[in-house]
DNA sequence: TTCATATTTCAATATTAGTTGAAATATTAA
DNA sequence: TTAATATTTCAACTAATATTGAAATATGAA
């Protein structure tokens, strides 16, 4: 991951209402949820909240599937774990650290794939 | 760490300049850098330095000393270590993840204290 | 004090981001 | 086919962000 999808990524996650419907996605974990849905437990309008999944689903931290006439949306948590990744490598300089394992949600991925 | 200064933090790091401006505090450590050499490493004009430096500050990512007439920025790993803890927190619905420690940069942070 | 250096502030400008409501598109049901 | 539902697209608007160069401020040196 280079660092222009990484800026993607966080100016994603950078915004209330995308913080907000990341967040919710990531509790209802890989079966996702459709738009609808997302628009009513968040109160944020469906034109708006379009808006937002685009700028979700291009930094590919959300992913989107059809079923019958919806979009389900759902988190995708392997590029989380890239972007914590991202921001825990590069830190100290190249001298060890601690403890910079990030992996989050691997039991989310394996029921996924 | 609440929702707010979370968003504000991602703010900060979703921007070419602060995120290069960051990662080069990162690297070279709690001795920090002063403003015109961070200026000249990156490329950055003084006055945009300025600006970009006070959303750093602001977000609590770096804080700033002064020394003779220079003002050197240092990193502030412990803000890092929230926001990452943040993120992950709450992922996975409550349910226990395989590993979702993400502290980093303890070292660096036991030579500021 | 005067000058040079280091940094910040300010004004002007350009670009981007976010919200709203209406219209358009797509899918399903009657 | 017609109507209802789900979502997206669009235009208009407002607000926030980023960059530039000039001026202001602050510290230290001559």
């Amino acid at each position: 991951m280079n660092n222009t999808s990484v800026v993607k990524a966080l100016a994603a996650l950078a915004q209330e209402s995308r913080l907000a419907i990341y967040r919710t996605l990531v509790e209802v974990g890989p079966s996702g949820m459709p738009a609808g849905k997302i628009s009513e437990s968040t109160g944020i309008a469906p034109s708006s909240l379009s808006f937002h999944m685009k700028e979700l689903t291009y930094s590919n931290l959300v992913t989107s599937r059809h079923e019958s006439r919806f979009v389900i949306y759902s988190a995708n948590f392997s590029t989380m774990n890239e972007v914590l990744g991202f921001l825990t490598e590069n830190c100290c300089g190249g001298n060890p650290c601690v403890s910079t394992s990030t992996q989050t949600c691997l039991i989310n991925e394996e029921q996924v794939s």
